[in-house]
This record gives C-alpha cells, sequence and structure tokens, in this order.
DNA sequence: CCAAAAGTGTTAAAGCTACACCCATGC
DNA sequence: GCATGGGTGTAGCTTTAACACTTTTGG
C-alpha cells in the first residue's frame, strides 16, 4: 500500500477509490547477476515500502495494478500475476500510516479509512531491467532497485513477508510457466539466461543439462552467430519466441 | 458472494462489513466416482450461487472463509487455499443482486455498497462429502451438490468463470502438492484414489504408474490388510500420513 | 600456448510407459 | 472355472545427472 496519486492528499477525491482495499506491487527485475525489487522511500521517515495503490470505483482489479506499474516502471505490457491476498488484521499498523501522512504534512482524520485495517492483493511483475525508469510517487523521495538478498531493515508493515511470499511463487513458477526471459532484454546469451535462473532458484545448475532443456522446450532462436570482445569463445545470442 | 448472516436483510448491521468486498467458496466433494460442489438456490428466484459471504471489519480473511465454510458445511479444519480475486468490473451485475434481495422482501437503497461493484476472493476448499452437512444461508432454500460436469444453466454473475478457474488451479496443484487426500474418507483403497485424480485430471491413468507413484511418495499407510464383499480380490485400505 | 568460457558428446542412473502376469473371491 | 478387480514384475523407452571433450579468443 502506497500513495498513488501525484497530487498532494488533500487534493485526493477518497471517494473515487474502493476503501479499504489496496495492491502492492514486487516488481522484479535481473541485473549484473542480481535479482532486484523496486522499492519507494517516504519522504521524511526511515521507511521503505512496496509501490502499491488503491483501486478506483471505475477500474478493474488488473488495470488498477497495470496502472501502478506504468506509473512507477513507465512500462506498458507488463508481465504480470496476482500471487496472495493479505487480509490479516494483524498486518495494520496505524501509527506508521500516520506517520507518513503528517511527514508529508498532510492531515487526515482518525477515522478515515486510510488508517483503518486494509486487505491488499499482492502482485508479482517481472520487467527488463533496461528499460524501466524507477520514478517515485508524490511521498516518496525515491524509487530504487534493492537487490532482494540485501533489502533495508525497516519497511512498512507486512511488506517483509509480501515480498518474501512473492519470491516463494516466483520460484515455484518459474519452470512450470516459461516466464524467466520477461526478466532479461530481447536478445541475451545462454549463460545470462542461466545466470538468472541460478540467482532465483539460489543454486548452481549444470551447463550441459540447462542447455538442452531450454533448446528442447522449442522456445529459444539462436539469433547472431557470436557476440563481441573477451578472452574466450563468443556466445550466441538467443531471442525468445512466443509460442 | 451471497448472504452469509442469518439474519433478515434489513436486521443485519452492515458497517461491520468490510464495503465492496466479499469472498467466494468453491467447495469440492468427491461421491460416487464424480467430483461435485456446493451450491446455493435462493429463494423465489431461478438462481444459483456460490457459497460466499463478507469480511468483517475485526475479522482476518482467512478466518473469514474458515466461517463461511463452517455455516455452510458444519465443519473446521478444512484444507482450504486462495486462488485468485475477482475484480473486474464487468462481473457487478446490480439487477440481478436486487432481485435476489427484493425476492427475499427485503429493501435497499440504490447507493447501497451491496448494490455497487464488488471485488471478490475466490477461495477453493477440499472436503470429505461423507462429513459434510450442506446448510442454506437466510435467503437460500437449499444448499446442495452438483456434480462439476452438470451445473445450473443460470448461475449469479461470474460464477461459472469462478468455478472453472477452481478447477483448473485445482487440476494444476493435484500432483504438486499433496492435497487429494482431503476429499476422501480417513481410509480408502488405492482404487478410490485413482478414481478421485483420474475424475479431477479427466482422463484415464494406469494402475501399476500409478500405485507406485503413490507409495513411493511415503504418505500412505496400508492399514487393513482387506476389506469385504466383492467378487474379486480384496484390496488393502490405506491411510493419509502427513509427512 | 594457455586460460577462460561456450558449446557438444557420451555414459550411467533414474523415472516413466505399457503390458504381462499372478492373486483372491463370488458366481 | 471363469470373470472381475487388486496388486506385482519386467522390458523398453525417455529423461536427467555427471563428466569429458572440443571450440574460440585474448593475452
Amino acid at each position: 500500500m502506497a500513495g498513488n496519486s501525484e497530487q498532494k492528499a488533500s487534493q485526493i477525491d477518497w471517494a473515487a477509490f474502493m476503501p479499504g482495499l489496496a495492491l502492492d506491487a514486487v516488481i522484479f527485475g535481473y541485473h549484473n547477476g542480481q535479482l532486484k525489487i523496486l522499492l519507494l522511500e517516504y519522504k521524511n521517515t526511515p521507511l521503505f515500502a512496496l509501490p502499491g495503490g488503491f483501486i478506483q470505483q471505475d477500474e478493474d482489479l488488473n488495470n488498477a495494478a497495470k496502472r501502478v506499474l506504468h506509473e512507477r516502471t513507465a512500462l506498458s505490457n507488463i508481465y504480470l500475476e496476482q500471487f496472495y491476498v493479505f487480509g490479516d488484521l494483524s498486518r495494520h499498523n496505524a501509527s506508521q500510516l500516520k506517520q507518513i501522512i503528517v511527514a508529508n504534512g498532510h492531515f487526515i482524520d482518525d477515522s478515515h479509512w486510510l488508517l483503518q485495517r486494509f486487505i491488499s492483493v499482492g502482485y508479482y511483475a517481472l520487467i527488463d531491467f533496461t528499460k524501466a525508469i524507477p520514478t517515485p510517487d508524490a511521498i516518496s523521495d525515491s524509487c530504487q532497485w534493492f537487490d532482494i538478498t540485501n533489502l533495508p531493515p525497516v519497511m512498512l508493515e507486512d511488506h517483509q513477508e509480501i515480498i518474501r511470499k512473492a519470491l516463494e511463487t516466483l520460484q515455484t513458477d518459474l519452470d512450470r510457466k516459461l516466464i524467466g526471459f520477461n526478466l532479461l532484454p530481447e536478445t541475451f546469451t545462454m549463460g545470462d539466461l542461466q545466470g538468472l535462473y541460478e540467482t532465483i532458484l539460489g543454486k548452481p545448475l549444470l551447463r550441459p543439462a540447462f542447455q538442452r532443456k531450454m533448446l528442447s522446450l522449442g522456445i529459444l532462436e539462436r539469433i547472431a552467430k557470436k557476440q563481441t570482445g573477451m578472452a574466450h569463445k563468443a556466445p550466441y545470442l538467443y531471442k525468445f519466441i512466443g509460442g
């Protein structure tokens, strides 16, 4: 849950949103052999949080998620999946929310639904790190990539748990569906792809087996014969062919 | 979405619930080689619907689902999973909802959230058919089992789609997690278990392979040596041992 | 020529498929 | 005995795992 409007809180038409309901997005990217996610840093607080937002009364839930993703990354056509709804009472932390609002110089009545208990739909997204343009929202100082193994210690509400569950879902989805390619640029080497799998699954894989398995799926097309530069045999470039 | 209170609509304290949010439960049972689900039939209408309910302001989302399941089946400790959140605007059908309310002799203001757009969390449950006591709610005439291959043609809103997606999820979960046993009594034969798998997956399985695979998992304990009665070799009884 | 990384070959183990076969029981 | 359903054995195929080997390129 995070502010999703570019306006000041006092100008927001809260009635345009569904009360008590939010969505949080765990946006994965892959760079330099690290799996990363996007986090916002709230103004004047030491709090980090997942990008999120509210659902407009006249908006499909999944479209609200797409909108949030576009606002934070400037990307469209993103791979996006619901993975869990977080609806425990214990995740509610009114004082933390109030701290954020106050730190932004706004006031809100204690009875407002924004300070009450929330139910939040968790989404995870896979994007091409090189194409995203991280963009903070109105109540945040920054929107930055964090290595999944090195997250800030203090996070909003249960966002640590949401991230954990998102990663768990990504790990089990990775070899059931063919989604890994969404984290890479259009063209990539087999080494890139293997590194991605190893990073997500957290274990080394054998190169010959990995190569054969990927090629046997028939979803990779070998593009250029060679790449440039290094002190060893140049790898082939591949691209994903939807299929 | 369905009425979940035992009171008359006019007596219900609507403020006790989270507005715009509901849950729907696809409750699976297995009997006589058929996969079945529980459906409610609304009073004075030809409409069938999934059991469902609202989330109380002071209630965990998952506990609300457990409560609904207990109200409709008299069972506790049910196997229960979230599988999708249905949040499209197109699922909204105000006239259908109003029809149900009117058919129950109640009145409600058109601006009430009950007649507005809803977001619904889909759950599926696996229960022992022989133990459930189907119980209608206050606005329903009946709560009955329906063969999944022979559902009523007219159902509330997008409940057909919810059921389709629940079945799809059950099929993919069936051999990823060890959940089939939740649909059978404590003891069962290998034939029962195979029939269950065949019914859910919609295809025949080879007996030797199935038997070996199940036994190799180490989650079945062979109980009684024999069963009684039929014109052939008596099968062993097995029970599930949580691993 | 050597180190490093890419890619292919090869063999053994493991798993799955399909069918054949034996067991127990009621008619 | 024979039909019926339960349970085991086994041969053949496919998949996976592990390692050896060749290829390319900069130093």
